[in-house]
DNA sequence: AATGCGTACGGAGGCAGCATCCGTTTTGAT
DNA sequence: ATCAAAACGGATGCTGCCTCCGTACGCATT
């Protein structure tokens, strides 16, 4: 429409159905058996030949980073409702909260994720994604800083690491309870005196 | 000397041999590629086959856990070392200082710590040392409580949880000033209304 | 020294997953 | 209907896991 990018040929059918039909059935594989999950079975129950699948997303990272695109966008969504939110604090509480469960999508996500975001070069997909949360944890964390809720010795590389923390430990299957009293910990850690205990 | 415990014939040499062998070449390989190294690459550079190794040590947990035994002395060392401390507040930092580097000993060793903890089963070699680590980190907790350093609502499988979080992001190869970052927001949390920010 | 027995050895082999390469098929354009 | 580009997909080679079993070693006995 806007831009009209055609140059030369139209694209073929099969490859966005193939795409397609792959993200669909990586998503579901991820889900049910973590980031590690056989890419060969992947293909296969897509219906497609291992060399289409690499050709598509040449590295597992890149189909990941491609999965959680979606996932990506339901992220964005809750932020507009944080943004609306009134109080910075519970802003930023629900905000972490927010990335916690999408670092825990699937088992062992947070892993690649670290790898991404300590990365220099930008040829891992999954480092753009991270340093934008990291930015967007920092504005939250400034904002909660200036209502006087959050010690400002805080940033938000350390509340995205924190958040990073407990998605991991979510994915080793570790109980709901043990995982709320570390929240909290972690919430006592980088909240201006609040004598909650 | 004490209990004569050599019933019937005396053990082959051969065996004790291959047994410190295999120990040190696993402990060098996981020092070196973590703990998903090659197995058959240790076997071959101990001199021994897989058979033998295998024999030995049924699982990747099991010559973890033996290799992690050595370990373990240093850490009970340095326990004795913290017990004499007068201010428990500061043992409880020492000690905690201490899990996170016996963690983060090889790298991707959390995670089967972690897998260990939360198992029922014994048959997981990793989990009598991880239950004794909560305990005696319950310990310390309970006796900084009683000088009024710590908040009572924190327990010791809470900072467990977070000394094996900091090894984890440690082992991600995150840099030291971050790390030093989150080790101060979790000290916030568990520390009485501590306002050094 | 020589023999015998039980224990431990170690490598061959089957399996699964990764990643690549290239002959073949599909697809859109003419 | 034909063509050429583009995409497909499976055969292939590789690495690592783990097991099984014929063999060799080491200790005890004579």
């Amino acid at each position: 429409m806007s831009a009209g990018e055609q140059r030369g040929r139209k694209p073929r059918a099969d490859v966005q159905r193939n795409r397609t039909a792959l993200l669909e059935t990586a998503q579901r594989h991820f889900l049910q058996h973590g980031v590690d999950t056989s890419l060969e079975a992947v293909a296969k129950e897509a219906g497609v030949g291992p060399g289409t699948l690499y050709r598509h997303f040449p590295t597992r990272e890149a189909l990941l980073a491609a999965v959680l695109h979606t996932r990506s966008e339901e992220l964005v969504a809750r932020q507009a409702g944080i943004d609306r939110l009134a109080d910075p604090a519970q802003a930023l509480e629900q905000w972490l909260r927010a990335m916690e469960e999408y670092f825990s999508a699937f088992s062992g996500l947070p892993d690649p994720l670290m790898a991404a975001a300590r990365a220099q070069e930008p040829d891992n997909p999954l480092t753009i994604p991270c340093h934008t949360l990291i930015t967007a944890t920092d504005q939250y964390v400034q904002a909660a800083q200036l209502t006087g809720h959050v010690r400002d010795s805080v940033r938000g590389n350390d509340l995205f690491l924190a958040a990073c923390s407990v998605a991991w430990i979510k994915g080793t299957g570790t109980d709901e309870e043990s995982l709320d009293r570390l929240r909290t910990l972690i919430a006592s850690g980088y909240r201006r005196q609040d004598t909650q205990a």
